[in-house]
DNA sequence: AGCACGATTAACT
DNA sequence: GTTAATCGTGCTC
């Protein structure tokens, strides 16, 4: 019989698609006015550097990365499309920017707060792409910078207290979505991880 | 000061 | 399959 634990900064600490790969199985939790929000992991990519022309930070330190750039285990939430929040987890070293971007969960807690803030559209549509799970989890901006590994989140990610995912998922990669105009070989480097359930 | 575009989504034809 | 929505960011002038 195994308990829960938070994972702890030094999950974090970790060249970054490893971390990615790590976190499929594991399960994010939003305390939302002290109610729990959650969903296991599915989907998650890898963003490393400034030579990663995939990476924000390929534009440098500036206002926007600068959270990259930080101490890990912090979230590095950013706003796109003129609509759209983004979840990241800042990874590796402090000074050396790179983050994990969080894709897709399956909905465990909170069903009822989330059918609301998804605008009750069918269940397999909640949180099957990034923007939506920030949607779903009320995630934006006001969480950007927010230390996941602080005593009291309201935002950190659980984990079994053997430091295995709360879910066993096979594990499998492909290159990241969504960066059509990104010179190789960073387009197709295989950074996204995907978990898939093994029992069909 | 102006501009092109974005780690997307929902609603179309 | 296509496209509008909508604005912060970083780059150029």
């Amino acid at each position: 019989m195994s308990s829960i634990r938070r994972l702890e900064r030094a999950f974090f600490n970790r060249l970054t698609p490893d971390v990615a790969h790590d976190l499929i199985g594991m399960r994010l939790v939003r305390l939302d006015n002290g109610r729990r929000i959650s969903g296991v992991i599915v989907e998650a990519e890898a963003y490393r550097g400034e030579e990663d022309l995939g990476c924000h930070a390929k534009a440098g330190l500036t206002q926007r990365t600068k959270i990259m750039y930080g101490e890990p285990g912090h979230a590095y939430v950013y706003f796109t499309y003129g609509m759209h929040w983004m979840l990241n987890f800042v990874t590796e070293e402090e000074g050396f920017p790179a983050a994990v971007l969080i894709r897709a969960l399956l909905v465990e807690e909170g069903v009822d707060l989330i059918a609301q803030r998804r605008n009750h559209q069918p269940s397999n549509l909640w949180t099957n792409g990034p923007a939506k799970l920030c949607q779903a989890l009320n995630i934006d901006g006001a969480l950007n910078g927010y230390d996941l590994c602080q005593p009291g989140a309201v935002l950190f990610v659980e984990s079994l207290d053997d430091g295995n995912p709360i879910q066993e998922l096979g594990v499998t990669n492909t290159p990241r979505v969504g960066l059509n105009n990104v010179p190789e070989p960073w387009r197709s480097i295989p950074w996204r991880f995907i978990g898939m359930s093994r029992s069909l």
